[in-house]
DNA sequence: CTGTGTGCAAACTCTTTGCATAAGT
DNA sequence: ACTTATGCAAAGAGTTTGCACACAG
């Protein structure tokens, strides 16, 4: 209605005014980076799955460069990160409350479907303590019968 | 000194006899660090803390040790490793079924006292897979008030 | 004695950092 | 132009491993 650019659809340009928003120049790399995050759904991912995917994707960033990136996203909001495992960390596209299976073998994050679980009798919390976020990991194995 | 060493309730016997019976030689070091571990109630804490632990009590075990120690004491069953934060690996001597307070700034752990936390309502598992073990993890952080 | 455990140092994985170059506005 | 981001390689933390020596049974 204002200018004829809005006819293109133009993913670019959309990632680059949200970086814009939370304060982050929106250069090649961060663009491509928030595509591959951002347009799939919720993902939980690595940043060294990250980097593989960028480089297949023909998006020649460093690794350095996506660890950097990731970093920026989770401090302004976009992306939090999930302890399932110590040495690997992974990044979360969904930020709001939800929980986690995890699977162990396949070391595979899964997003455990909204309000399937509910926490009960939450203890005394220590004195001039909040609670940041309670993380809920449901470990799953294969079964063996 | 004397014979009558039944008298003494010598605590390097009862590791020994523990260790003996998930098929670890009692050795000095792992009597030590079972000692370290299991003297003192429930705990929480790094190989490097427990290596440091050691040291200060005059055992002079090796960190490599420590590592190789708590994983077999985990393998043994006697161990919990607990996913707090991405990077560093805590093992708790509490295996039963229990929650975790994880105070952000200081990383301590803190057992939730018993029953305080239910969860209802655990969706579907996927085809082919049970579940292993919940993990609740409630994160504090010091109230800005 | 015989086999297992230990210590050391080197290797390894994941992650962060310093600095020159490249890109964004 | 001026500033900020990127890439590379090197450093850093945490953890594992290979091998000679030491200890438990």
């Amino acid at each position: 209605m204002e200018s004829k650019q809005e006819h293109t659809p133009c993913p670019t340009r959309l990632a680059g005014d949200r970086l814009r928003s939370v304060g982050l120049r929106p250069t090649r790399q961060r663009i491509a980076l928030a595509g591959l995050l951002f347009a799939k759904g919720d993902r939980h991912l690595t940043a060294e799955e990250l980097h593989e995917e960028a480089v297949s994707a023909g998006v020649p960033v460093s690794l350095a460069t996506v660890y950097n990136t990731l970093h920026q996203f989770t401090d302004a909001g976009m992306l939090r990160v999930l302890a399932v495992e110590s040495s690997k960390t992974y990044f979360d596209t969904n930020t709001s409350d939800h929980q986690h299976f995890f699977i162990e073998g396949d070391n595979e994050v899964m997003d455990i479907p909204t309000g399937g679980i509910s926490i009960d009798g939450l203890p005394d919390v220590p004195e001039g303590m909040e609670v940041a976020h309670i993380d809920v990991i449901v470990r799953l194995r294969r079964k063996s019968s």
